[in-house]
DNA sequence: AAGTCGGGGTT
DNA sequence: AACCCAGACTT
């Protein structure tokens, strides 16, 4: 690793990077158009380990539904978790909710320019807190995204895999290091369009990019070895059963999960567990499916127990009471909740 | 330091 | 099928 830059060296990089960004870089993203705080916020967050395509309508939709901060602040969870739905980590739609708050009531609708203040603020961790301040305010911040820790993990041919302590202390040093004191909110805009779009991580376009000359992996073709990849290790398994349990004129019974875990927040189908804490007993199943879906770090199976009650056996489950955390969900009629893409699958599968 | 937390794009 | 993505948070 070769971390012996000065000054000097990281002025003509920078440099080198905004005379790029000026004719090459991305500047018609959603988020940049009439920028705000708020608009930058709210992408950072949906942006965090997640692909700019992807992101774009869930941006849209927020901005249409929720046109600024308080409004967001003002609306209920479950319609911020069903807008939510489908980009994962729902933690962050949780915090993007309580933040929204915060800064409405601490902050008086403004977001701080402090990066310091705006890492205190929930779901803002360092790199989103710098994005924000360089992006919006024009801030010096420096941040080491995905992007970033690959385009410094070249041009320092820096050893490690980024999830690694002192790797990325490393790049996090690189990053402070090459942020020029002006023009911040081009330059973070060019290392992350740089990182996406030219220092790519399979087939790195080494041509086009402005620092391939001071590139220590160009120098000796080992683009490909850097960053290290993660040591990679087998998903488990995890097997649930889950109950579709249906009532005629109502619908069919959800669970609200805990705000921690997974899909934490969101309706989903009660377990053997939870039906035989409602009903005393396991229902008789009519019908039976399999489901397997798979996250990132488990796959889960699951058998899908459909059954139907009568008007008889509802009186456990208090059908005319309104339970925390309990509902009847209509297919036919949905409600708008954050509901887990598998489990909308199954409701809306049964079409006749 | 290691584990948890999603779903999708890319190859 | 493997790998990673504009990471944050908990343990």
């Amino acid at each position: 690793m070769d971390l012996s830059v000065t000054p000097n060296d990281a002025d003509q990089v920078a440099a080198a990077i905004l005379s790029w960004y000026d004719q090459h870089g991305r500047k018609s993203l959603p988020w940049q158009q009439n920028r705000t705080a708020y608009k930058v916020w709210l992408s950072e967050v949906m942006l965090q380990q997640t692909q700019v395509n992807t992101v774009i309508p869930y941006f849209e939709n927020f901005i249409t539904r929720f046109p600024d901060v308080q409004t967001l602040a003002a609306a209920g969870i479950d319609e911020v978790l069903h807008l939510w739905t489908g980009l994962g980590y729902y933690a962050r739609a949780r915090n993007l909710h309580k933040c929204a708050q915060v800064v409405t009531d601490k902050y008086k609708g403004e977001f701080p320019e402090d990066p310091e203040l705006l890492e205190a603020l929930p779901g803002i961790g360092r790199s989103t807190a710098a994005a924000i301040a360089a992006q919006a305010y024009n801030k010096r911040a420096a941040i080491l995204d995905g992007n970033v820790k690959r385009f410094l993990a070249r041009l320092h041919c820096v050893p490690g895999w980024p999830g690694q302590g002192n790797t990325l202390k490393a790049l996090w040093r690189l990053a402070e290091h090459y942020t020029p004191q002006q023009r911040c909110q081009a330059y973070t805009q060019a290392v992350m369009d740089i990182g996406a779009l030219v220092c790519t991580r399979r087939n790195p376009k080494c041509d086009q990019c402005p620092a391939e000359r001071w590139c220590a992996a160009r120098l000796t073709a080992s683009q490909h070895d850097f960053p290290h990849s993660k040591p990679k290790k087998t998903n488990p398994v995890r097997q649930s059963t889950l109950y579709m349990l249906y009532v005629p004129n109502s619908g069919y019974l959800l669970l609200q999960r805990p705000p921690t875990g997974i899909w934490g927040g969101l309706w989903s189908l009660p377990d053997a567990k939870e039906i035989k804490n409602l009903l005393g007993q396991l229902p008789e199943t009519e019908e039976k499916q399999h489901l397997e879906h798979k996250f990132s770090h488990f796959t889960l199976q699951a058998e899908i127990h459909l059954c139907t009650l009568n008007t008889q056996q509802n009186k456990p489950l208090s059908l005319n009471i309104r339970e925390q955390g309990q509902r009847w969900y209509n297919p036919e009629q949905p409600d708008n909740i954050g509901l887990p893409g598998p489990i909308h699958k199954l409701l809306h599968a049964l079409r006749t």
